[in-house]
DNA sequence: TCGTTAACATTTTTT
DNA sequence: ATGTTAACGA
């Protein structure tokens, strides 16, 4: 018989079994930190020691409570149903639901994306007739989150100046307008879950009694609030296992606090501290790479990777004239591999910023290569699909003012910004919701066809109409009664929304129909209800084209978690990785080191690194030169690759320990302001010059007929006049 | 109310 | 370069 515990290293095997002490588990990279997690449960639940019930499992996110899930019922022949696995959102969610009158909520209460408190803080500003010049929106739901993520009212601030003490204002006001609509953001699912285990000795006892086993996945990525949170549910039987990478910490700048890692070692692991050094994804020279690089970080608590595989292939190193060749490069490279055998969608191109897929896109479809992009707008993120959702949660309840100002005048009914300001203006008269001033002013009114009056009776006939239907049925009605469905099938480019529209139909028929969603969240507030939580929390894979082959192209933040045979880390210079807004920021360098860590050791068997001299961004060349991280590395398991030119690498590939004087000065005879003579144009002056050698091209203004000319110095015959 | 234009900003991102 | 949002005029 196998044992669930067969093939575990000692180390894993250390803490798989781990008796009932809590412990701090380092996992670096590739070292099975999810079966080591998924393999402990199965074993405390296997051998008797918790119930399925006793068990609290939190990750980041949706994906990784669910692999978390899938491999569990592949190990045990238990149901998961009941048990609290999932994120901390999510967990939070089914809290308070399941007891949302002590936490002051109404079981209905809606779930704000960070768009839409983005717009409730909008909503609140005009309210308050703010000068939204002096404070930015932004700003004020960056102040508003960063508190609630510190665990911190409006009251518990302390306030040193009158701008804060402004802001401080506003958050209080925010926090009232979301009481009064009944809607929770983000960090307020989290924070309204601590307090109210905080201040409820009845149900902290209740749940720390309960759950002898509390497990974190990612622990290295939790705020401040999310420590405070899991601390919550510790009782003082409770076992608790954080596993974490402080290597892999790159999510500082979203207030991942890595300060938790020692304060837990202090708290309750002590010095029960795990080490998972060995590695099971990658070849020695990648690993030796990644360790030589994160050696250069001051603050870290200390890990070394090794692999029992041989060292492997050089890492590639390419140095490009530009983006575009770098790009060029990479296309040819990727169809060597797939020439060799390599599956498309075992080769990633990661890139620091956004931006830069961009290039490679292009030289991948001129080449006829098939992507897939990761990242961008997700499924329920989506402007229509968001209209459609606001129907749903004014359905839901009328009283969010979110819903009713998103889809009051959408599709248009002439109800004009005029209009809705009388409205808003009755409603915070009478301190009620934008939807009961309205149905005070629709009752007074004699004419109910149109304007606000004829939103009143769409929404009560589409209340009565929907009564009673099944989830799906209640969309496809909402749709047709609303004007959406009309909207998107007379609007020109409405194809693709309408076709999200009916994907929306779809996602809430499978919703309606997996059991094990439903099961989750229906018994706290209906089907409706559960499915908008469900579109909050999973904002939705941007799916399509799942199952074919094609090269993946996403950011290094993106790529974390992932494994590839192949990995082509692109756009290695100084201000782009390192990001030039990094080195503002305390510990900033550090982060990025820290991404540039993650990259690398997401390469299983080859790796390729690249960075170009001149590269297009914002629409203008700039001039870049190595990054200082390809320095960092070990000369010795670098290989420079450059094909066109330098066929052999310099010796000792010493230009990369100094990364010195790749910036060229302008030595070109044409400048700015210089007048000069064309054969065709005539006389003009320089206005603009760009790029370098052979590459530059100037732009002139000859004036009159023949205006603003840009030319290419290497075609272009000028002289000077 | 709607469509056009000007201004703007532009690292990384999950829930 | 490019996409988004705020302001403005028909």
């Amino acid at each position: 018989m196998t044992s669930l515990l067969d093939g575990l290293n000692p180390e894993q095997l250390a803490a798989v079994t781990l008796p009932g002490q809590s412990a701090l588990i380092l996992a670096g990279a590739g070292s099975g930190k999810t079966r080591v997690l998924t393999t402990r449960i199965a074993w405390l639940i296997q051998t008797g020691q918790v119930s399925p019930l006793g068990i609290l499992a939190v990750t980041f996110t949706n994906k990784a409570a669910k692999e978390m899930l899938t491999r569990l019922t592949a190990m045990l022949p238990i149901n998961t149903r009941g048990m609290w696995v999932g994120t901390f959102h999510g967990l939070s969610n089914r809290l308070l639901r399941t007891h949302h009158r002590e936490a002051g909520l109404p079981q209905l209460f809606q779930i704000l994306d960070t768009a839409d408190q983005l717009s409730a803080v909008k909503r609140l500003l005009k309210s308050l007739n703010v000068d939204t010049e002096k404070f930015e929106p932004k700003k004020v739901q960056y102040f508003i989150s960063g508190n609630k993520e510190a665990g911190l009212r409006p009251q518990q601030i302390e306030v040193f100046d009158p701008y804060t003490r402004r802001l401080v204002e506003f958050y209080a006001a925010y926090d009232e307008q979301c009481n009064r609509e009944g809607v929770v953001d983000f960090p307020e699912l989290l924070l309204r879950s601590y307090e109210l285990l905080a201040r409820n000795d009845v149900l902290r006892a209740h749940y720390q009694e309960r759950f002898r086993h509390i497990l974190v996945d990612e622990f290295q990525d939790t705020n401040r609030l999310q420590y405070r949170w899991l601390k919550q549910f510790a009782g003082a039987q409770s076992v608790l296992m954080a596993v974490g990478d402080d290597d892999q910490s790159i999510y500082a700048f979203r207030g991942a606090h890595t300060g938790n890692m020692n304060e837990f070692q202090r708290d309750y692991a002590g010095d029960n501290v795990i080490k998972l050094e060995q590695n099971y994804r990658s070849h020695g020279n990648i690993l030796d790479a990644a360790n030589a690089l994160i050696t250069q970080n001051q603050s870290r608590l200390g890990k070394n990777l090794w692999t029992a595989e041989g060292s492997g292939e050089p890492i590639r190193v390419f140095e490009a004239y530009s983006d575009q060749e770098e790009a060029g490069f990479i296309v040819e490279e990727v169809k060597a591999l797939q020439r060799e055998g390599t599956a498309l969608v075992d080769m990633a191109l990661l890139y620091r910023s956004n931006a830069q897929s961009r290039v490679l896109e292009h030289a991948l479809f001129s080449a006829g290569v098939p992507y897939r992009v990761y990242g961008g707008l997700r499924f329920f993120e989506r402007q229509e699909v968001k209209h459609a959702l606001a129907y749903l949660r004014l359905l839901a309840n009328p009283d969010d003012d979110g819903a009713f100002s998103r889809v009051v005048n959408f599709p248009t009914r002439g109800i004009g910004a005029r209009t809705l300001e009388q409205l808003a203006d009755a409603a915070q008269a009478g301190g009620t919701s934008l939807w009961q001033a309205a149905r005070a002013k629709a009752d007074a009114s004699k004419d109910s066809a149109k304007g606000l009056p004829g939103f009143v009776a769409l929404m009560l006939a589409m209340q009565e109409g929907t009564q009673g239907l099944p989830l799906p049925e209640v969309i496809e009605h909402m749709l047709h009664a609303s004007g959406l469905a009309a909207h998107y099938l007379a609007e020109k480019e409405g194809a693709d929304r309408l076709e999200n529209l009916n994907e929306l139909i779809n996602a809430a028929t499978v919703f309606a129909n997996d059991p094990e969603a439903m099961a989750e969240l229906d018994e706290v507030g209906g089907p409706l209800a559960s499915f908008l939580a469900h579109a909050a929390l999973e904002a939705g894979d941007h799916q399509a084209g799942a199952g074919t082959d094609a090269l993946q192209l996403m950011t290094v933040h993106a790529a974390k978690g992932l494994e590839f045979h192949a990995v082509f880390l692109g756009g290695l210079e100084e201000g782009l990785f390192p990001h030039e807004q990094s080195m503002n920021e305390q510990d900033g360098i550090e982060e990025e080191r820290r991404l540039m860590y993650v990259a690398i050791t997401r390469a299983r068997r080859r790796l390729y690194l690249s960075h170009a001299q001149s590269r297009m961004l914002h629409g203008q060349t700039r001039y870049g030169i190595v990054s200082r991280f390809i320095g960092e590395l070990p000369p010795a398991l670098l290989k420079l690759v450059n094909t066109r030119r330098n066929a052999a690498a310099p010796a000792g590939y010493d230009s990369y320990v100094a990364p010195a004087s790749s910036v060229r000065s302008n030595t070109s005879p044409w400048r700015i302001g210089m007048n000069v003579r064309h054969a065709k144009f005539g006389v003009g002056v320089v206005v603009n010059v760009e790029g370098q050698g052979d590459d530059m091209r100037v732009q002139i203004n000859f004036g009159g007929a023949n205006g603003m000319k840009w030319l290419a110095l290497e075609y272009a015959k000028l002289e000077p006049a």
